[in-house]
RNA sequence: GGGCAGGUGGCAGAGUGGCCAAAUGCACGAGUCUGUAAAACUCGCGGGCUUGCGCCCUACCCAGGUUCGAACCCUGGCCUGCCCA
């Protein structure tokens, strides 16, 4: 059994233990179950949660056995932690659709089968759901002080804020995780949670509980939050979240987002969030410093990470795709080629019959009085969701940020029409240097 | 239940009767430079119309009111914090 804990500090993942020594020794004995718990807060898991998730992941590697807890119970309340603000409860629907929306991807990443040390997969409302108040009261609240609680970084942040408070729900919420922790020792025997260390205050609640509760010692290990070298969180895009759903974040998106990570950051994120060996890594560091312009960490980071999450397939697209949308000029790209790119990028539908061509094309004219509903290129571009107004579609334009077909749009008043289509059917437009879209005129 | 303070754009935070679509900072978008990087610099950043000057609409918790005119004053709500009971 490999030194897990070793591995992980190398990796940047350590950042605290309740009790590392006894951890270290524990885990060298034998299969350990440990568990790690994601709230249905969203209907999709995002690159965030992949630092805890692979974590799971890499325990299991290691020889033991991974538990993933679907926050049922915990997502009906609220983590208070990292919080500003209080936050609005989700309906008993939308924590449903959350969860099976989420259940699936936590499966995705660990092995389920093997004889050795399956994994699991729980939720727990399971056993949260019909504890009534007072039981809670009598057996888990007791056990915990408000002092204790009141300590907590996220509560006393939150108390400290003049402006929200927090409420006694998701005051709560910590004696809720605590219970899951106790209640895991008992029928699984877990003996370790894992988290970020926003989960700090909770998990240690929980191991407080458990020895109160059951006079059995468990652990806690937390990872570092994933952050960018400017300190801000990792995970969020102009465009918003990065969702593992492809539905929500499409597999090119995905690995966009991982080939545009800093030179800072990249290093620190092939540790964290891929399963390359040390050696491999350490080659790439060498490599980025010695040639950043080639940028071989970003590609192998986007591969990495498109595979694991995505699949071969949808990585080897998501390359082509960005190959002929990087690759410089369009021209010479076959029908055949460029139909790869075609829902890889956002693509949306035109009607082609509004495209007709138009007698006139000259701006100055002012073709508008002259053809019906002729599409401007601000149109498209809000059409093509490239831009949110078309205020800002014409700002865009006037700053030299737009490009049809790659070559740039001089002004606002460019009408669309069926000659700029490409093999007669496609648009392809492009704001600022890496945001395209596809329309498909129809 | 009472007293006090406060609720402004994605966030932070000015403004406290007309000069306010609202300072400043952050975030964000485009441009230049580059390497689909960082930093720096320029421009933009509620919506619509306009080549441009500019014009129109909706906005400063909600609902009313005072006023020629209100984010700003008054009344009544709602929400939050602090203190007292």
């Amino acid at each position: 059994m490999s030194d897990i804990l070793a591995e992980l500090e190398w990796r940047g993942l350590y950042a605290d233990c309740t009790d590392r020594d006894a951890l270290t020794k524990r885990l060298a004995e034998g299969p350990v179950t440990l568990y790690c718990g994601f709230d249905p807060t969203a209907d999709s898991l995002h690159v965030g949660n992949l630092v805890p998730l692979l974590a799971l992941k890499r325990f299991q590697d290691a020889g033991h056995l991974p538990i993933a807890l679907a926050g049922g119970a915990t997502g009906m309340v609220g983590d208070p932690s990292g919080k500003s603000d209080e936050r609005n409860l989700l309906t008993p629907d939308q924590l449903q659709h959350n969860l099976d929306c989420i259940k699936p991807q936590l499966a995705r990443f660990l092995d389920f089968t093997g004889a050795k040390n399956p994994a699991r997969l729980v939720n727990n409302y399971d056993w949260t759901g019909t504890i009534t108040f007072l039981e809670f009261l009598r057996d888990t609240g007791k056990h915990i002080t408000v002092n204790s609680m009141i300590a907590k970084d996220s509560v006393r942040t939150r108390m400290e804020d003049r402006s929200t408070g927090i409420s006694f729900t998701e005051f709560s919420y910590m004696l809720l995780q605590g219970y899951d922790f106790s209640h895991l020792r008992k029928t699984f025997n877990c003996e370790l949670q894992v988290g970020a260390t926003d989960q700090w205050g909770n998990i240690t609640v929980g191991t407080e509980l458990t020895r109160k509760k059951l006079g059995a010692t468990v652990w806690g290990l937390v990872f570092p939050l994933l952050t960018k070298s400017d300190g801000s969180k990792y995970g969020k895009t102009a465009t918003g979240t990065v969702w593992l759903d492809p539905k929500k974040t499409s597999p090119y998106r995905f690995y966009q987002f991982f080939v545009n990570a800093d030179d800072a950051d990249v290093i620190k994120l092939l540790k964290t969030l891929t399963f390359l060996p040390q050696a491999e890594i350490t080659a790439l560091e060498k490599e980025l410093k010695a040639n950043p312009g080639a940028r071989a960490a970003q590609k192998a980071l986007a591969k990495e990470m498109t595979t694991l999450v995505h699949g071969a397939d949808a990585f080897a697209a998501a390359l082509k795709a960005t190959e002929i949308l990087f690759g410089g000029s369009l021209d010479g790209v076959s029908e055949a080629i460029f139909n790869d790119v075609v829902g890889e990028v956002p693509t949306k539908d035109i009607e082609k019959a509004k495209l007709q061509k138009h007698h006139s094309h000259d701006p100055k004219t002012n073709s508008a009085t002259m053809h019906a509903i002729p599409f401007f290129i601000t149109d498209i571009i809000v059409h093509a969701g490239l831009a949110p107004s078309k205020g800002v579609a014409r700002q865009d334009v006037a700053d030299g940020g737009i490009y049809i077909n790659n070559v740039r749009v001089p002004s606002h008043t460019r009408i669309v029409t069926t000659d700029d289509l490409l093999f007669g059917k496609y648009l392809l437009l492009r704001k600022g240097k890496k945001s395209y879209a596809v329309l498909t005129a129809k």
